[in-house]
DNA sequence: AGCACGCCGACT
DNA sequence: GTCGGCGTGCTC
């Protein structure tokens, strides 16, 4: 009888247990007693609450609330507050965390905590005080007026309404060239979906874009804020302050901003209204997550529109399989934007460059340089793109045949000129670099192969009078001078750019008619069987750098230039035709024949020990401690990079053709890794990207 | 993961 | 004599 009284009603009774998740290795949640009384009235799921745990305090989320636990009440403590000023977390938001963390295979707690801000985490709740007094204070009234819309062309126009028209969960593929205008149409859906709920709507929508990188915010931003001046636009990035982070997610989570814009951490945010989601650059590898929880933003950002029944766009030129796949088989709707946007412009001319006939000096052919001179002289800018950073790869000893390994990693130590140092790009160690061979002591050690800083050496020896940049992760290490970097190219005070993979992202440079590309043979002939799909979408990406504008007062159309040992391949031709269709048609293909993703699903269990067979001795073991239906168990084998900071690490694919086959086997299988207790450190990646 | 306790080497 | 190395044990 009392026993259902409690059942009941909950509010009747003086106390209560807390399930609390918190950020921590163990798989599940805590138990806490919370004593009710009128001013602690009861608690809500989604609520933060902190608690005692071990001998600290930290903030937990409350899951439910029950009125009975397992847990020995003498282990039993009480929580000792809750965050009562902060609205709860909505149960959408937890449904999205409770999903990620199962499917990933992790602890509820490490997916709902790292991603909130630290101040919502910690005991003191100055902070968060003030900021939602901030938060409270109304708006400043915005009187500018936007920015003139920009006129569609017909395929943007029916784009952009077909996906404002949307409703319920409707996934599309918008697959356009670069420079057809993609963010033209996000722009006009996000602003139909805003206007539709403008008017008396108690909760107003929000729109979620997302970009693959930091870099790419500031601009976006930009044309984000001019175009929708009334609106309240809230970033999410990595490299926010603490107090501008928690502003911002406050900011989502109050349901005050409208349009959120951020990088793939911002896809865990709390947006209680969000009625449309953008993913740009939808094959970006930045969307996916390379520790901790290792989750694929884009994913998860098509499960959340899924589960709010919500249009999505994955936008992209050139989409990842998994993408293609998925709107080959009707899966994800298609829209197309054939024509650049920009009247008149065209797409590029790319061109091979035979590495075999015209010989590189200092990285560079002689139809490169003349076509850089030519640039130099219509006073037009080049772009030249290496992804490699540093001066030299490996520097080497002709004599003895010593070179540049790092001592803790299978990897060579990077040669930095400038500050005279060899680098190891994995472990971080510096090394003065030697005069000398450091075994034989011949004074002529050579550096070999090059980087972006030598090609930049190179190109200052050739052109004098030219002002060159260079645009990589060493030249902007200082936080601010990527953004100061691209403006110094936009505004026309550089004449060559040289950068890796960063410089090929999103950036509208006007004046850019060249492109060259110095040595991307390397991805050609990996291991990896996804690196020429990356290199096609690096190939493409760079090469739309180029020829955004109408042609030149020349008449000359924009040009790639690619250098390459083997002209004949393949994938070339495709990049030259501009043939993404063919292209992903035929690797799609080699996929399925192979048996690879998108046709199955893998997970990668890696281990890491001292010694290399310990490693591979705890994956041998759980290879076997389990056996399934349907999942193929591989061999342990040693990673490719075996050794990074003195740690041997081997992995251990396990796949199957069912997802939910592979979900249910690993369940179990983690039991059991977890009840081996082995002392090797290991950690499960549900869908891998790099084996 | 933290954070403690616990038992063995080179330092003021 | 102690500071501190990281082994292992626990967290409602």
């Amino acid at each position: 009888m009392l026993r259902a009284l409690l059942r009941f009603d909950i509010n009747s009774v003086k106390q209560c247990i807390l399930r609390v998740a918190l950020d921590t290795p163990l798989d599940f949640c805590f138990d806490y007693l919370w004593q009710m009384d009128a001013v602690h009235p009861l608690p809500l799921a989604g609520q933060l609450v902190v608690v005692p745990f071990g001998r600290r305090e930290v903030v937990g989320v409350v899951t439910a609330i029950a009125a009975t636990t397992e847990v020995a009440a003498d282990k039993l403590k009480l929580a000792l507050a809750v965050r009562r000023e902060l609205p709860p977390l909505g149960a959408a938001w937890q449904a999205l965390c409770g999903f990620a963390a199962d499917y990933y295979q992790r602890p509820l707690g490490e997916v709902m905590l790292p991603g909130l801000p630290k101040n919502l985490r910690a005991i003191k709740t100055t902070a968060l005080d003030k900021a939602l007094v901030r938060a409270a204070r109304p708006r400043p009234a915005h009187d500018a007026t936007p920015a003139t819309v920009q006129a569609l062309n017909p395929s943007q126009r029916h784009a952009a309404t077909t996906i404002a028209a949307a409703r319920g969960f409707v996934p599309t593929l918008l697959y356009g060239v670069t420079g057809s205008g993609k963010t033209e149409v996000y722009l006009q859906a996000a602003a139909a979906i805003l206007n539709a709920s403008e008017d008396g709507d108690a909760t107003p929508a929000q729109v979620l874009i997302m970009v693959p990188e930091i870099n790419l915010t500031p601009q976006l931003e930009a044309s984000v804020r001019s175009r929708f001046p009334g609106v309240a636009v809230a970033t999410l990035h990595s490299s926010l302050a603490e107090g501008e982070r928690l502003a911002h997610w406050l900011a989502g989570h109050l349901g005050q901003a409208r349009i959120i814009l951020g990088t793939r951490l911002a896809i865990l945010a709390s947006l209680p209204n969000l009625k449309l989601i953008i993913v740009d650059e939808e094959h970006d590898p930045s969307y996916k997550q390379q520790e901790g929880l290792r989750y694929s933003a884009r994913d998860l950002a098509v499960w959340r529109a899924h589960q709010l029944a919500i249009p999505i766009v994955l936008g992209s030129a050139t989409p990842s399989l998994e993408t293609w796949h998925h709107a080959q088989s009707g899966r994800y709707r298609r829209l197309e934007l054939r024509e650049r946007a920009v009247k008149d412009a065209v797409l590029p001319k790319v061109l091979l460059i035979d590495t075999a006939r015209d010989k590189p000096v200092e990285g560079l052919t002689a139809m490169l340089i003349a076509a850089i001179r030519q640039r130099l002289a219509r006073g037009e800018q080049s772009l030249l793109f290496l992804n490699r950073r540093g001066y030299a790869p490996v520097v080497a000893c002709d004599a003895c045949g010593w070179i540049s390994n790092c001592p803790r990693c299978t990897a060579f130590m990077v040669l930095h000129k400038l500050d005279r140092q060899l680098r190891c790009h994995h472990c971080g160690l510096e090394q003065r670099t030697p005069r000398n061979c450091p075994t034989c002591g011949n004074v002529d050690i050579q550096p070999l192969g090059r980087g972006t800083q030598r090609v930049e050496e190179g190109l200052q020896a050739l052109f004098p009078q030219a002002r060159i940049l260079r645009i990589d992760a060493d030249s902007t290490r200082r936080k601010g001078s990527a953004q100061a970097a691209f403006e110094q190219v936009h505004s026309g005070a550089v004449d060559i750019l040289v950068g890796t993979q960063m410089v090929a992202k999103g950036h509208d440079f006007r004046n850019l008619t060249l492109v060259g590309v110095l040595n991307p043979d390397t991805a050609l002939f990996s291991h990896d069987y996804r690196a020429s799909e990356r290199l096609f979408a690096q190939l493409m990406q760079v090469a739309g750098r180029a020829g955004r504008q109408a042609r030149s007062a020349e008449g000359s159309a924009s040009e790639v230039l690619i250098q390459t040992q083997y002209p004949q391949h393949p994938l070339f031709a495709a990049v030259m035709a501009h043939d993404y269709d063919a292209f992903a048609g035929s690797l799609l293909e080699e996929r399925r024949q192979a048996g690879l993703p998108p046709f199955i699903f893998q997970a990668l269990l890696r281990a890491e020990a001292r010694e290399l067979s310990v490693a591979l001795a705890f994956l041998q073991q759980a290879a076997t401690c389990v056996v399934q239906d349907g999942i193929i168990i591989n061999d342990p084998i040693p990673m490719s990079m075996t050794r990074v900071a003195n740690v041997d690490r081997a992995q251990l694919l396990v796949e199957s053709v069912s997802r939910p086959g592979l979900q249910q086997f690993l369940k179990t299988w983690l039991a059991a890794l977890r009840a081996m207790n082995s002392r090797v450190r290991w950690s499960l990646e549900v869908d891998p990207v790099d084996i």
